[in-house]
DNA sequence: CTACAACTTCCAGTAACAGGAAGGTCAAGT
DNA sequence: ACTTGACCTTCCTGTTACTGGAAGTTGTAG
């Protein structure tokens, strides 16, 4: 496979895909006579793993972690399991912000008359 | 007021102080004689006003946005509220991704048992 | 007069890519 | 054989909203 057909696969762009191997989250490709990047099945593997991976929000340097636990045989799924629950947390705080965020602002928002005049209770708050 | 005193009372540092007047968010401070930026009411309230609009998530540009209508005394306020109404639609949408991905991963989460065995289905999942 | 804190400008780095330039390669059609 | 156009390469810049740090200047307390 060319880089453009391993990144369609993949769902990754192939900027994505050659930015990955950069920083190392996945192996460099192997590459044809002219250059050209290869892909054989377990290196899509690695892309599909970590764009799951990306959508759950992990961090590049989790996945790098979580890519290492997938091809570690020995691994503890207790070792996976604290990274998943740190991103859950994370995720869980986030979610509280926002709903505050979102309560106040939609607060703000239905009080506002919206009309042509000037006075607005989204300004005065902000002010 | 000297710069660090201004970020102290808006609750900004002071390299946010100095950057929020590099891209004109705010207009320049004044200078003392030896080129110390020095603040007044009017430029603390500024500031103020965005550390606000900033905590609720717009953008600098909306921020700025926000900012003009804020000294607009003409404004309507239905320009006001199409920006926070924006806004509003934003966290809502932002919330939906984030509920979907804590029920997915909440669901990884607690069927993995967190052992030290290496089965594991949150690398399951992700492979 | 000397510390030392606070100020200045300027440059680099962060996260995770995307955009684009300049040039090489491959396959199909003529 | 040649050309066209799609696809590939590397390299550099830009994005967002700042933060960190270096090198040098100023203000103030003792």
């Amino acid at each position: 496979m060319n880089i453009s057909e391993v990144a369609i696969k993949a769902g990754l762009s192939v900027k994505t895909v050659r930015y990955y191997a950069d920083i190392a989250l996945v192996p460099e490709a192997e590459r044809s006579a002219a250059g050209y990047r290869t892909y054989d099945e377990p290196a899509l593997k690695k892309l599909i793993f970590a764009k799951r991976a990306r959508e759950f929000g992990f961090s590049i340097s989790e996945c790098q972690e979580l890519l290492s636990l997938y091809q570690d045989e020995e691994r503890t799924s207790a070792n996976v399991k604290v990274i998943a629950q740190r991103r859950l947390e994370e995720i869980i705080q986030k979610q509280k912000e926002l709903e505050s965020l979102r309560k106040e602002l939609a607060h703000l928002v239905s009080s506002c008359n919206g009309d042509d005049r000037p006075n607005c209770p989204i300004i005065d708050y902000l002010g």
